[in-house]
DNA sequence: ACAGCATAAGCAAGCGCTTAGTCACAACAT
DNA sequence: ATGTTGTGACTAAGCGCTTGCTTATGCTGT
C-alpha cells in the first residue's frame, strides 16, 4: 500500500503539471494546448506528464471540477450567512464577481472548456453548474417573494447576475485599471440595481 | 480576365464551406475543428477547401470579421436613430441583445475564437471591438453628463452591458424557455435600470 | 536494495495542406 | 452540327509534421 500522507515531491509535480496546465489551457484552449507544451511549462519531458495523471482530458477535468467546487461553496456559504435577501445578493455577488477578477485564468477554463470533457466528466461538471444556478434563482425568487426586490421575471434576472460575473473571466486583465475589489463592488451595487432594490 | 458577376456555383461553395466552419467552431472550437469536418460538413472532399480559401485560418478570419463589422453597425445605427440617451440605451441593448440570441452560433466565434487569429488579423479585429466598446462607453458619458442616468463609474457600467450581452452568445439555447425577443425586451429594461435611470 | 520519479526514444494516428489530375462545360473554328 | 481547346470546380492520394500517449530503461533518496 503506497503512503499517502507523504509524498512531498511526487505532489509538488503534480501540482506544476496542473498549474502549467491552468495558464495554458487558459490562453491557448484546451484543443490548441499540447502536452508537450504544458511538461515543458513544468520544467519536465512529455513522458513525466503520464507519470502523474492518465490523460490530458484528466488535467481539464481536475482545473474544471475544483474550480467548480470552489465557487459552489462559496456561493452557498456567502448566501447562508447573510440575514436577509438584500444582503445576501450583495454579498453573494460581490464575491462571486470578485472570485472570477481574481482567479480569471482558472475561471476560463471554467467557464469556457466545457465542450471538451468526456461526456461523463461533462455530465457531472453540468449537475454542479446547475446547483450554482439554482442558489442565485433561489435566492432572487426568495427576494421577489418577499417584496424586497422588484424583478418582472427572476429566472431571467438570476441568469444576467451569473452571466455578468462569468464574463468578467473573459475580460478581466490584471493590468486593467481596476482591481477584483472594485469589480466586486461596483457589481454588487448593479446587482441590486438589476433587481430593482430602491 | 474572370467574370466576377456571374459565378453561382462558386459562390455556393464558398457560402456552404463557411457555413459549415461556423457550425463546427461555435461547436468544437477553432483547434478542436479539422479541415476535414468542415469539408465534410459542406458535402465536399477536404481539397475542395482549398480551391475557396487559403487556409483553416482565414475562414475564421472571415467569420469573425463580417461578425465584427455587422455588430459595429448595428450599433452605430441604432444609437444614431435615437432621439435622447435613454431611448438610445434602451434600443442598443434591445438590438445588441437579439442580435447575440438570434446569432448566438456565429457570436460565440466572434466572442470566444479571438487567440486563434493570426497576429495580424487579432489586430484588425481588435480595432473593430474597440470601436463598438467605445460608442457604448460614450454613450453612458453622455446620459451621465445630461443627468438622465445616475452612475458612479460609466467605464465599468459601459463594460458591464457589453459584458451582459455578449455573454447571451454562451448561454442562449434556441431549446430553451425564451425567444430572441424576449431576451431583448428583459435585458433593455435591466440596461436602464443598471444605469439608474428611474 | 529497492520503490518510484523521471526520461529518451518512438509509435500509430491524425493534422493542415499540396500535388497531379479528372470532369463538365463554354467558346469558337470549321 | 461537330471537333477542339481552354477554364475552373473538384477530387484521390498522399506528404511532412505534430499529436497524445507508451515502452524500456536509468536514476535518486532512503
Amino acid at each position: 500500500m503506497t503512503d499517502s500522507a507523504e509524498r512531498p515531491r511526487a505532489d509538488a509535480a503534480r501540482a506544476r503539471l496542473l498549474d502549467a496546465a491552468t495558464s495554458a489551457f487558459a490562453e491557448k484552449g484546451f484543443h490548441g494546448t499540447t502536452t508537450r507544451d504544458i511538461a515543458e511549462a513544468a520544467g519536465m519531458s512529455p513522458a513525466a506528464l503520464y507519470v502523474h495523471h492518465k490523460s490530458k482530458e484528466e488535467l481539464l477535468y481536475l482545473i474544471s471540477h475544483s474550480g467548480h467546487q470552489d465557487t459552489l461553496r462559496l456561493v452557498r456559504e456567502t448566501i447562508e450567512s447573510a440575514a436577509d435577501p438584500v444582503n445576501a445578493l450583495r454579498a453573494v455577488i460581490h464575491e462571486f464577481a470578485a472570485h472570477h477578477a481574481q482567479g480569471h485564468t482558472r475561471a476560463r477554463i471554467v467557464n469556457y472548456e466545457l465542450a471538451a470533457l468526456t461526456p461523463a466528466h461533462s455530465a457531472e461538471i453540468s449537475a454542479i453548474r446547475h446547483r450554482i444556478q439554482d442558489e442565485i434563482r433561489a435566492l432572487v425568487e426568495r427576494g421577489a417573494a418577499a417584496g424586497v426586490f422588484e424583478v418582472p421575471d427572476p429566472a431571467m434576472a438570476a441568469i444576467a447576475l451569473l452571466s455578468l460575473g462569468i464574463d468578467i473571466a473573459r475580460w478581466y486583465r490584471e493590468e486593467g485599471r481596476w482591481t477584483p475589489e472594485d469589480v466586486a463592488e461596483r457589481y454588487a451595487e448593479i446587482a441590486l440595481r438589476i433587481v430593482g432594490v430602491r
